[in-house]
DNA sequence: ATTAATTCTAGTAATAAGATAGAGTTGATA
DNA sequence: TATCAACTCTATCTTATTACTAGAATTAAT
């Protein structure tokens, strides 16, 4: 299950890919989307950290999209905001982990399983980005709730 | 990720299917697969409720599969110990609720990518069961770990 | 200078995960 | 029938994570 912050940082995401060539500012989206001010700031500067938006300090400032938003899939967000998309860390790809004591990761037929729903998954969500999702978007961002 | 609960089920699980036509003790499967014994009690009843297992009291007592393990999908143990397979609970076949105020869940574009991949999800986890695992699973328990 | 925005760090509250405790019930067996 | 060793049930505790809040510092347009 994704985090409510997931959530809010695509709401945020579709919000600044709608605006096209002005800074989206904090106070505006949280109004918008109903997002928390503070924990929405803290979101903004993960996905700046993140190389996904970039921003401009003061006065008439604001957030905006580093790369094109057809270039940020849902992947990217996800790794970023929630971590690892596999559901054990040594089926993961970026952020792999042996685990503890196993005598034979190549034999575990768990892991396996588990590598191919990763691969599954992972083929849906880089299939998937910012653009695709906020032009197919007909819903009020204000009144959608994941 | 999967929790440490799941993980313990599943290595619980395994013991169990290994031992055949007897009862398998909690203190037995603890030691062996090295799961704190009290929450192994409670993880077990868990899977006694869910009809996976079964188990007799008293001396020389212990649990049983009602079900044949190859019956026992990693499916089924998921949904029972962590709950919702989807990323989204609109996405969710066992555990589904609306969201909260959506418009128009219909034509939700994140609803639609999280769907496929709760269907490519479901595709794996439903072919593995408890027996192909524990039979493909060359690797002690005792030094296994997710 | 003023104003209004981002930046940074710290802290708090609520919830979930992980684990423990102990009294009660059951049933084989000696 | 007494005993013992298993499961049963409920309560509690600890730790980690999630969700959110606060406020001072920095930045840049006007």
């Amino acid at each position: 299950m994704i985090s409510k912050k997931m959530k809010y940082a695509l709401k945020a995401l579709i919000h600044i890919a709608r605006k096209e060539n002005c800074f989206a500012k904090t106070s505006e989206i949280a109004g918008q989307a109903k997002i928390p001010r503070k924990f929405l700031e803290q979101i903004l500067l993960e996905l700046k950290k993140g190389h996904i938006l970039n921003s401009r300090q003061g006065n008439e400032g604001g957030f905006y999209f580093v790369q094109k938003p057809e270039n940020v899939t849902l992947a990217d967000v996800y790794r970023l905001i929630d971590g690892p998309i596999a559901l054990v860390a040594c089926a993961s790809k970026k952020f792999y982990e042996p685990c503890q004591d196993c005598p034979n990761e190549a034999e575990c037929s768990i892991r396996k399983a588990l590598i191919s729903v990763r691969d599954e998954t992972l083929k849906v969500l880089e299939s998937k980005n910012i653009a695709t999702l906020s032009e197919n978007y007909n819903i009020d961002l204000a009144t959608w709730s994941v």
